[in-house]
RNA sequence: GCGGGGGUGGCUGAGCCUGGCCAAAAGCGGCGGACUUAAGAUCCGCUCCUGUAGAGGUUCGAGGGUUCGAAUCCCUUCCCCCGCACCA
């Protein structure tokens, strides 16, 4: 037989070919509630990296097994089309946009054809087209409607060469430059279009909690972006200035207040700097907000604390963000680590005001107050110097204090800002509005929809600044000339409701078919990198919840499932261009093929953990393949001797009387051990843990090669063995198991066959596999120990029934003395000295007792696996039952433990 | 600092939820053997220490604890990764 392996290309073409010809993966509109599995849309920068190829075979393969599964399942495939790459790469190409990006889109999804991912092409979406971003226009104009869309000065990122704006994340290193051209960023006050995401910050964040299918890391992170706190807001009033709103989560520590803060960029801090030099210089000159000291002037002005009325100093400091509560705090530094650290520098008074709740604390009692001189301290506890509030503990102070206090109210906070979505860029989905002098920004109306990209004009500005005539336009509401909006959407935008596009790709007049939408969403399982914990996954729900108040969408989640598959790394670092260490994933699918590729990685890690490149493991997992492929091809082929057809069928066990372990026990064996990898794989293609289901599959195989060389396999266990181990690998090597599929002779397509049945209970495999497991460790032990060369005969005997009697009744019974209620049964009494004596075992070891299997399964499980054994130590082996067993060997059996005895 | 996830044998990596069958799967690497003219591939073992019949000892970041019994549960502590963060 040939070990050169098999011809993955041929191979794998062949079957690609016949999965398009047979339209394998196309989900019909008229199936009820599909299976929906979706991998995150890539960004077609040009090739498929090996993050991709894990992302999208880990949802290929379970698409794959719910599909054999019996599933209607739907498993599209789509471009996340638009972006600022493009851009960039049109200009140093001299291309366009639109051009190289459907190249891209053309080899990536050739790329994908040949790993074999089973897509419905006829599903596929590219958000760089018109017929996909007039719903992004669309949309914006239901959210219009729905008063969730404004316009407002904004403070952006700019970069005075590029002259667009640029992403926090492509501003880099601490001096801020621009990622392209290393120019210093600045920032501009912007018109920008924001979407009111914060309106539904209450429900994102609740909702949270019922995601069961999510990652906690990753509920984790929406909770912390969200960010939402109680606490309260506040007047000081600050003479020649009138009343500051302050906002506090403390207000209980009020009393202790002994200055107020105000950010730079507040606007009283603006209006002093006008006036004070000294404060003008700090704002221009000192304050750095993103240094680790806390530094400030002190405005010589004083603000009213509205409980105390005394007056406290107040400073301008740069620790204050102005996008932070209201941009101006109550500074209590006793109780604050900050505000502690400003205080001693700034030489400001520190107050204790609360102290730690005494352990034996009656409630009312007004404790000594805390030392706060060198630490804060931090922690709710009970008021002390607090006038008529002192003695009541921090929750309760919060509350009277709130509603005592004119000014103060119940406030709540959010990190989370509304989503500013402009972005003054050619290649995204145009924002469908007009400028009129008259009118003000005007929305297009959908008749007039799409608003279409012009062509793409080379310039260093915004294209769409430069695309004078497409600029120009009429004011849909009076007529009169106008401009249009230049700026485009972030492309955030196209992706937070893609997946409902996929259920009616080519619908003309709405963006989804609302009907459909409602019986296939929500998506099932969701794949997709980490880096899309917040944003994406976020701006997803948002929108999915304004479509189910908006539009009659019937689901306010879009994700049941969520999984966040972890890197492929090599040698323990993430793979990236710019390190230079990536593995192109074209390369291996041309030296091993696709399958050995999507194997490799599935049966590396789980598909959540990072896990290393490993080129050796590549060839392991080639091998594997390769000898998976032989055994079958040699099947398939005639060349394996089979038993007769006088075969004794498998269950219908050897007569007792024969013990030596006849080759119908080893066809028990297999055809158990098929049924276990069978219930095993699937409860773990279930879970996505491909990796122990895979292994299951490589043992089954491994188990195979070794009845096809011990002994003569019984045909059809053997070919349904070898069967059930193609379709186990069918979901993750798909093309090899196409290709033994019609080897074995099957008719169809692997892709379209059931799921092997078989029941197996997972405990009992367990049991049978342990103690087949400890028996042959323990023969090797004895051979190894007792230096015996070479072993003559092999016997193993199963201990008599009693002592199986004898454990059931020690395991059921509470009866202090073990051995009495043992000695009153008959048959265990009449075994003398030796029930004494494992009755005292049994005593000894009470609480460590096991349930094991029954004698009787014992007995087969050992019959079954003796081939094993004789084929290690290439002796005869005898498996007995205590009854045909010598007296001196049998006393050493037990259940769970057979006796062992070696003939030299 | 807060939150999330980790630290297992030469390496990678299961096991931990649901304690005992765990000196701890599997793969890789290493060693020995079979096959081969040889190499490769394949197959069979070994790979913490001691041991002439299945035993004993010491191990799962460190230290305590719970338990008859801990890689597994609890507490403390150290280290690594990820996210958020002068957040009032």
């Amino acid at each position: 037989m040939s070990h050169e392996g098999y011809d993955h290309t041929a191979v794998e073409e062949r079957w690609q070919a016949a999965w398009a010809e047979a339209d394998a993966y196309r989900t019909p509109d008229e199936v009820d509630d599909p299976t929906y599995v979706l991998g995150m849309y890539p960004y077609p920068s040009g090739k498929l990296h090996m993050g991709h190829v894990r992302n999208y075979t880990i949802t290929d393969a379970y698409a794959r097994y719910r599909r054999m599964r019996g599933d209607d399942v739907l498993h599209p495939m789509g471009w996340d089309a638009f972006g600022l790459p493009a851009e960039n790469a049109a200009k140093e190409r001299d291309t366009n946009p639109r051009d190289w990006t459907f190249d891209c889109i053309d080899t990536m999804r050739g790329q994908m054809r040949s790993m074999g991912f089973g897509y419905d092409w006829d599903r596929e979406i590219t958000t760089c087209v018109p017929e996909y971003y007039e719903w992004n226009q669309w949309l914006f104009s239901r959210f219009a409607d729905a008063d969730l869309v404004e316009r407002r000065d904004a403070e952006v990122n700019w970069c005075p060469s590029c002259e667009t704006v640029l992403a926090d994340e492509q501003v880099e290193g601490d001096a801020e430059l621009c990622w392209r051209c290393d120019t210093p960023v600045e920032t501009r006050d912007l018109d920008q279009w924001f979407l009111k995401i914060t309106e539904y910050a209450d429900e994102l964040l609740e909702a949270i909690d019922d995601l069961e299918g999510w990652p906690n890391s990753v509920r984790q992170m929406q909770r912390n972006w969200i960010g939402r706190q109680y606490g309260t807001t506040l007047d000081f009033a600050i003479e020649e200035h009138g009343s500051v709103e302050a906002f506090t989560t403390r207000v209980d520590t009020i009393f202790g207040a002994t200055f107020f803060a105000l950010a730079p960029d507040h606007p009283i801090s603006e209006e002093l700097a006008e006036a004070d030099d000294a404060v003008r210089r700090f704002i221009e000159e000192e304050a750095d907000p993103d240094g680790d000291e806390p530094n400030g002037v002190e405005t010589g002005l004083t603000a009213t604390n509205p409980v105390t009325g005394e007056e406290i100093p107040v400073f301008v400091a740069d620790f204050v963000l102005s996008d932070v509560g209201t941009g101006a705090l109550m500074a209590v530094p006793g109780h604050d680590e900050r505000d502690h650290a400003f205080a001693e520098k700034m030489g400001v008074d520190i107050e204790p005001v609360v102290a730690p709740e005494p352990d034996d604390w009656d409630g009312e009692a007004v404790p000594d107050a805390p030392d706060v001189g060198d630490e804060p301290f931090t922690d709710d506890g009970v008021l002390v110097n607090s006038g008529a509030y002192s003695g009541l503990d921090s929750d309760t102070a919060r509350e009277r204090l709130t509603e005592d206090i004119e000014s103060a109210a119940e406030s709540t906070q959010y990190q989370l800002r509304d989503w500013g979505i402009s972005r003054q860029r050619y290649w995204g989905t145009p924002i469908p509005v007009v400028h009129c002098d008259d009118c003000g920004p005007v929305l297009v109306p959908d008749e007039d929809l799409p608003v279409e990209l012009p062509e793409f004009i080379n310039t260093t500005g915004n294209p769409l600044d430069a695309a004078e005539e497409w600029k120009e336009t009429t004011c849909p509401e009076c007529g009169a000339q106008a401009t249009r909006e230049t700026d485009t959407m972030d492309t955030f935008v196209d992706s937070s409701w893609y997946f409902l596009r996929y259920v009616s790709p080519d619908l003309a007049d709405a963006p989804f078919d609302l009907d459909r939408a409602n019986d296939w969403m929500p998506v099932d399982q969701y794949v997709g990198g980490i880096e899309h914990a917040v944003m994406h996954l976020l701006y997803s729900r948002f929108f999915t919840k304004v479509l189910a108040d908006e539009e009659g969408l019937e689901h306010r989640e879009p994700f049941t499932n969520l999984l966040a598959q972890g890197m492929v790394q090599l040698d323990g670092e993430k793979m990236s261009k710019s390190k230079g260490n990536t593995v192109s994933p074209q390369r291996i699918v041309e030296e091993y093929g696709a399958d050995t590729a999507r194997l490799f990685m599935m049966q590396a890690a789980q598909p959540e953990r990072d896990f290393d490149w490993s080129e050796e493991g590549v060839k392991s997992t080639h091998r594997f393949l390769a000898r998976l492929s032989d055994l079958v091809e040699e099947y398939a082929a005639g060349d394996v001797e089979t038993a007769g057809s006088d075969a004794v069928e498998p269950g219908d066990a050897a007569d007792a009387s024969d013990s030596s372990p006849d080759r119908e026990t080893i066809d028990e064996y297999v055809a158990a051990e098929t049924d276990a990898a069978v219930a095993i794989a699937g409860d773990e293609y279930d879970d996505l843990t491909f990796n122990v289901a895979l292994r299951e599959a490589q043992d089954l195989v491994g188990t195979l090669r070794s009845y096809r060389e011990h002994a003569e396999p019984h045909p059809e266990i053997y070919e349904r063995s070898l069967d059930v181990a193609v379709r186990l690998l069918a979901p993750v090597a798909p093309h090899l198991a196409e290709e033994l599929w019609e080897t074995l002779g099957r008719d169809g397509l692997v892709v379209d066959a059931d799921w092997p049945a078989a029941t197996a209970d997972r405990e009992t495999v367990e049991r049978r596999r342990r103690l087949v497991a400890n028996t042959r460790e323990d023969v090797r032990d004895i051979v190894d120990v007792a230096g015996i060369d070479d072993p003559e005969r092999i016997d193993v005997v199963v201990a008599p029934g009693w002592k199986y009697d004898a454990l059931e009744l020690a395991l059921d019974s509470d009866a202090d003395n073990l051995i009495s209620e043992l000695m009153q049964e008959s048959h265990i009494r009449e075994r003398g000295d030796a029930a004494a004596d494992y009755g005292q075992d049994l005593q000894a070891n009470r609480e460590a007792l096991r349930e094991t299997l029954a004698g009787d399964d014992e007995f087969d499980a050992l019959r079954a696996a003796a081939w094993l054994i004789e084929r290690e130590f290439d002796a005869p082996v005898r498996v007995e039952r205590a009854a045909d067993a010598d007296e001196s060997v049998v006393r050493k059996a037990e259940p769970g433990r057979p006796a062992i005895d070696i003939a030299e």
